[in-house]
RNA sequence: GGGGGGAUGUCCGAGUGGUUAAAGGAGACGGGCUGUAAACCCGUUGGCUAUGCCUACGCAGGUUCGAAUCCUGCUCCCCCCA
């Protein structure tokens, strides 16, 4: 190995989890060719969110080392469902959901790609295939080593249901190593077993096996399971800045640690307090995904609401309902997505105020007067300034 | 094909005729504390302009004054045998 290929391996590998076979991905390295790095993803919900960053965030890194990235979106395997880590079977996805999905994570994915270096193909080019073909395929797993899986383990002995089409799903990703010819494949310590099937199937096909990469699995912002969208403890690429920093402060500190280890690629600075850490923390990762400056105003709204708090100096606008009295459990219910029960129950509890001071449980209807100009606040961070009804704002006397 | 077990609210899970909008837990949300968090404490957690009404225990019927609970059919899941 030369060495710059050793450093370049030591590089890669300092927040990598494991590199399999033993040796596997510093051999291909050592032979100065750029390498063809598979990574997929399933279009199976809108958004990418920091989950998927760490795993791009190394890719990215090949990249820079002059490598070549084969992002596939597999659209074609969202309709089957990867059962890795799940407990139940999926549930089965609209074609025309997965493919309105697949060009969000297309736009997403190249917020932190880089285009030139990047081929992006989708399964369904190869998947999409005769039954004989498939036939073949399946030929190449036996059902003893599908099980061997842990998950498939877990639910089989546990007496939860697994289907064939689950089943199916390592080989079909292993697959589009033989299709996109890759030499290195990238994936959560999850995607261990479908990453070493996709070897197995290289080989059966005749072509050469890939070398594999793991990458830690990114908490979500509860610190403690993995982050994922059904879960809601993600923090979306494509949220609003705002809503990115304040995810962020919420990460436990716990977990901080490996939010900069993943995501910004090195230790926080151990001489800042934690406040501080977690604040560099929500600013860096805002600035990545939307510019230095949307990050500065993100951490200034930030400290108004939580270290002030004071309502945010630009606040979403709401034309009240042609009514008077306004009714608010209604009013609250639909600016805010909640049910009017809901809405009662938070004004019974102080949950909400206007223009910072407490309603009362029995403040159910309030003469229109009192509420156009005001700022309606839910909770802690969520508001909305009350306009007139009709769309122009009356000015207040 | 035969036999057995199961399906409850966002999730897990108790409940085998009435006091059950359904115990308990998790999660979520609101309040307190704080560093913004975690931990901890308190509260809420089907809907509805609401001393009431509606919807809800896999689906459809039935028995009963009354059904998540009993009966019939159906759907789906798990296990064992073949």
């Amino acid at each position: 190995m030369t060495e710059r290929s050793s450093a370049d391996l030591d590089f890669l590998l300092r927040n990598a989890v494991e590199s399999l076979p033993e040796g596997g991905l510093g051999r291909k390295l050592g032979a100065g060719q750029p390498l063809r790095v598979k990574f997929g993803i399933d279009p199976t919900a809108p958004d990418v969110h920091l989950g998927h960053a760490v795993p791009l965030a190394k890719l990215r890194e090949f990249q820079d080392l002059g490598h070549l990235v084969v992002l596939i979106i597999g659209d074609y395997t969202a309709r089957v469902g990867d059962p890795s880590g799940r407990s139940v079977i999926r549930p089965q996805l609209d074609p025309a959901e997965i493919d309105r999905n697949a060009e969000t994570y297309r736009r997403q994915a190249f917020k932190v790609l880089d285009p030139e270096r990047t081929e992006l193909r989708l399964n369904s080019e190869w998947l999409e295939m005769a039954m004989e073909d498939l036939f073949r395929l399946a030929r190449t797993a036996t059902v003893a080593q599908l099980l061997e899986r842990d998950d498939f383990a877990r639910r089989y002995s546990g007496g939860e249901p697994i289907s064939v089409l689950e089943l199916l799903y390592p080989l079909l990703q292993g697959y589009d190593s033989v299709a996109v010819r890759a030499d290195v494949e990238l994936g959560g310590t999850d995607q261990t077993f479908n990453l070493l099937l996709g070897r197995e199937v290289q080989t059966a096909y005749g072509v050469a096996s890939q070398a594999i990469l793991t990458m830690p699995i990114l908490p979500g912002i509860d610190g403690v399971r993995r982050m994922s969208k059904s879960l809601d403890n993600y923090v979306g690429v494509d949220e609003p800045p705002a809503e990115i920093f304040g995810k962020l402060m919420r990460v436990p500190d716990d977990a901080m640690g490996l939010y900069y280890d993943l995501l910004l690629g090195g230790p926080p600075d151990p001489a800042a307090s934690p406040v501080v850490q977690k604040r560099r923390l929500a600013h860096d990762l805002t600035a990545r995904f939307h510019g230095p400056e949307a990050a500065d105003a993100a951490e200034a709204r930030f400290d108004r609401l939580h270290v002030a708090r004071e309502a945010p100096a630009e606040i979403e606008e709401a034309s009240l309902p042609d009514q008077n009295p306004v009714h608010l459990p209604a009013l609250i219910g639909d600016r805010f997505g909640l049910s009017r029960a809901q809405a009662r129950r938070l004004l019974a509890q102080g949950g909400v105020r206007l223009d910072g001071a407490v309603l009362g449980a029995d403040e159910l209807d309030l003469p229109a007067s009192r509420l156009e100009g005001a700022v309606l606040q839910l909770g802690k961070r969520r508001f909305v300034r009350l306009r007139a009804p009709g769309g122009v704002a009356r000015a207040a006397s």
